[in-house]
DNA sequence: GTCTATAGGGGGATAGAC
DNA sequence: GTCTATCCCCCTATAGAC
């Protein structure tokens, strides 16, 4: 850092927000992460954002768009790729699975910031401000629409509420897992905070979601066996 | 609700002022939910919440405390009933994942109140606030140690490390699924507020949980299958 | 373009009247 | 015991100087 800078590039102090403000987010939440917390971490004016970004709102945005976008496209891009080799047959179940949840859970594994932004990203899913919501239902449109219409195909005998729910759970399971609860971090003694734990995590997470998806249904009257 | 009434008593209040901050901490979160709002609603003074629990960090921790401490007790009477009928054999896993997660899908179909209460805990994990998470270790570690302990005597073979990794996944997947993510209830059109949502998930979930449970282990590759 | 200074609106907590 | 009035804090956003 020099010390005799005046001034950024816009670019550079664009940048530079979405960084710091990508990290606080995830360390203290959305709320608890002041724009005093966001301009004095990057080094920037508190006008900055406003600036840049318009309002504390938009920066949330822009924070989760720049990696969410390409995360979303990637999974359709493994879909596209899984149903062209599938030529016209329905793609395998755990097929699927594999092309929704690898992209994510390399995401996480590949760097810090990529951790961090998962991380960032189990939590989202639970925020209940009506903005947070509507924009997770604008960005996970499409590629949830891809990937239930993938799922009807393969697995026509079983009603499509059935494999909602499952998505669901398999989404559940995997948001709680990348987020990494501190406290169930601590409770169960299962470090998540480990540069390495991704990698280890996935394919035991992985595991776990094919199994679940392939779970007997319960029948009519809740019992399972 | 009579207009003359100019005071209530002590416990009356307390009570009430319990089932808003409930009600608004489930809405809104923790963060967005103020003192005033609590007691706007619950038609008592401003100082009342600070008179009858100190600060907010209390009212907060005794919120969660009110329904936590008896549903995490009524986990242990299930897992002390699930021991006893075992007569000092291994308690089947697929029984210890009954004992520990009947009493949250119970609670959640019972009442509205309980529904309200899961998600608002669901939501809880993910809180990023250091009181929150101390309070959830001290909160929790009783009866995940209990689990714990007998999830590796029901399965001497498995890595301890590879327990405490599914017990985290299906913890997150009974979160999420009880928490009833709105961005996800949009999404995959599962309606989780209908009053029956929960009565019709719980089978649902415990099938999934215990497929999981049950999942091949991934080889040292990576590999599943 | 960038930053300083400030407006304007909550927030939680509490002293002191009743 | 209960409530009113208020303190003092921090927040976001912006007008206007540079």
């Amino acid at each position: 850092m020099d010390a005799r800078r005046t001034s950024l590039s816009a670019n550079e102090t664009r940048t530079r927000i979405l960084d710091v403000a990508q990290a606080l987010f995830a360390a203290h939440g959305f709320d608890a992460t002041s724009m005093r917390m966001i301009t004095g971490d990057a080094g920037v004016n508190l006008a900055a954002v406003n600036y840049h970004f318009g309002s504390k709102d938009a920066l949330v945005q822009e924070v989760l768009k720049r990696h969410l976008r390409p995360l979303n496209g990637s999974r359709i891009q493994a879909l596209d790729a899984a149903e062209a080799a599938a030529g016209g047959a329905p793609v395998k179940p755990s097929v699927i699975v594999e092309s929704f949840f690898s992209s994510p859970l390399e995401l996480a594994a590949g760097s810090d910031a990529g951790r961090e932004f998962m991380r960032l990203l189990g939590r989202t899913f639970t925020e209940p401000s009506p903005m947070i919501r509507d924009f997770l239902v604008t960005e996970y449109e499409e590629v949830i629409g891809r990937y239930r219409e993938a799922f009807c195909r393969a697995l026509p005998a079983v009603p499509v509420e059935e494999i909602l729910w499952r998505l669901h759970f398999m989404l559940g399971a995997m948001s709680h897992a990348v987020a990494g609860v501190d406290s169930l971090q601590v409770l169960t003694g299962v470090k998540v905070d480990e540069p390495d734990a991704m990698q280890r995590m996935a394919p035991r997470l992985m595991s776990f979601l094919l199994g679940g998806l392939r779970a007997p249904l319960p029948g009519p009257d809740g019992r399972i066996e």
